[in-house]
DNA sequence: ACGAAACTGAACGGAACCGTTCCGTTCTAT
DNA sequence: ATAGAACGGAACGGTTCCGTTCAGTTTCGT
């Protein structure tokens, strides 16, 4: 009569052991990879356990259905953060940064290409497509910064979050538009031509007016959730003081 | 005996007249509407005929299949370029733009995440895309900042490129990563705080050494075909004569 | 006004895929 | 060594969607 709640929730126990675990990782290998060749949607089952030399009642051992195999495949990639090494100059950080990231930068943004339309209507997915497509980077970029403000390469911080932004995107736009790989030419350009004029560029202080709440009421998912954002926030320490109007807006939401 | 190639390969007429017309149009508004809300994927031909209010058999009367439904859908809405108006400054002109491209801007960036996958697949659809999404939009902001150069406000050429790379960029990462709109606070900040320091920019002049192509040969689909960027080229006319050498390098491929 | 063309709505076959179940085999823990 | 757990493979219902066909109605051209 009285069943844990364990019992109750899990129809079927998850498979333990040493070949279990293997198995497991298999399975989320070939997910991973199939997400970003096809996609979401056209991600099937039978061709993860194809590609897994699994069987279909395996994948459904260890997993409850196709989202939380998604979930887990994603979430798995990320579990590892990518510190940035100092080489003990801005330039130098930021393009020893480039090349380590940018092979994992590549699947990630072909992932995120592929589940984005996923993730609209999944949250979990969208929170964790969040974190590391975006805060992740974020936070390297933005630690990359802090130590130029420390080595007193860099004065003015309040650049840094513009940055951070201006350099994810281009690189998810060189790979996703340009269907191009950010190779050594490419990161060589991204640091002296875009990130490095945007930090050191010395006009009037970014615009302190019209703050406001972007206007999220029109789109079809809620915005993220704030776990994930509270938990950058708490792992960064918010360090960098003098944001401007635009970035300050962003974060408090 | 005597076919011509018209009744071979329609094997049913397409129809005519006033009423084809406008139920065409719906059809299309419908697609293009369930594309940028759902995906390629997920977007069915019951739901485009649903909200058209038509038959399916119409649909099918009035496109082959599903593709080419959606070639034609995407390729409507690209058929007005959107020319900048000359508000007689720089920065004037970039804000115009950006307020009178804000709407479609969201609108494309949304449909190009919806049917990305399928892109890399269709190569016709492909070449839609990047069209739709990347060339018409290089295309406004070079004009703008070549009026800028007529003008006197601008004497540096060679980051034009950059910039028109990096704003592309940023709105795209704005509305598909961020999912938030780019609204008139976003767009202040994209201009102050991006475009103009990126263009005004006076340091070392863009990289001259190592060129080659984006190493694109691990990619699965092959890259856009000529056709459109050779047409690009010609409606600037290249008066923009001095390029970075990642800017000549881009172009050539 | 009247025949032809085009339309809506509904139904259908075929294919793909999800999630489940069964069976015979292989590995693991003790 | 042996019992039981985990596995691969195959098959199955149920669902969804594509593309087609068929009725019955509305609109267009002349």
């Amino acid at each position: 009569m009285t069943l844990s709640s364990a019992e109750v929730v899990a129809r079927q126990r998850v498979p333990r052991g040493a070949r279990a675990a293997a198995r497991e990782e298999a399975i989320l290998d070939a997910a991973l990879e199939l997400l970003q060749e096809v996609g979401y949607d056209k991600m099937t089952i039978e061709a993860v356990a194809e590609r897994a030399h699994a069987g279909k009642a395996t994948i459904y051992r260890h997993f409850p259905d196709k989202a939380a195999l998604v979930v887990r495949a994603i979430s798995r990639g990320a579990e590892v953060e990518l510190i940035p090494a100092d080489t003990g100059s801005l330039r130098g950080d930021l393009l020893a940064y480039g090349r380590r990231a940018a092979n994992s930068a590549c699947v990630d943004d072909r992932l995120f290409a592929g589940v984005w339309q996923a993730s609209r209507t999944d949250e979990v997915l969208g929170a964790l497509l969040n974190e590391r497509m975006w805060e992740s980077k974020q936070r390297a970029i933005r630690l990359i910064a802090e130590r130029a403000v420390e080595r007193g390469e860099l004065t003015d911080t309040s650049r840094i979050p513009i940055v951070c932004q201006v350099v994810c995107a281009v690189v998810l736009h060189r790979v996703i538009v340009e269907r191009a790989e950010p190779d050594e030419t490419f990161r060589v350009h991204l640091v002296d031509d875009i990130a490095i004029p945007l930090l050191t560029y010395r006009g009037s202080p970014p615009a302190e007016a019209g703050l406001g709440e972007p206007t999220a009421g029109t789109l079809a998912t809620p915005r993220m959730g704030s776990v994930a954002r509270r938990k950058a926030r708490a792992s960064t320490g918010d360090s960098a003081t003098a944001h401007s109007a635009y970035s300050r807006a962003a974060r408090k939401s």
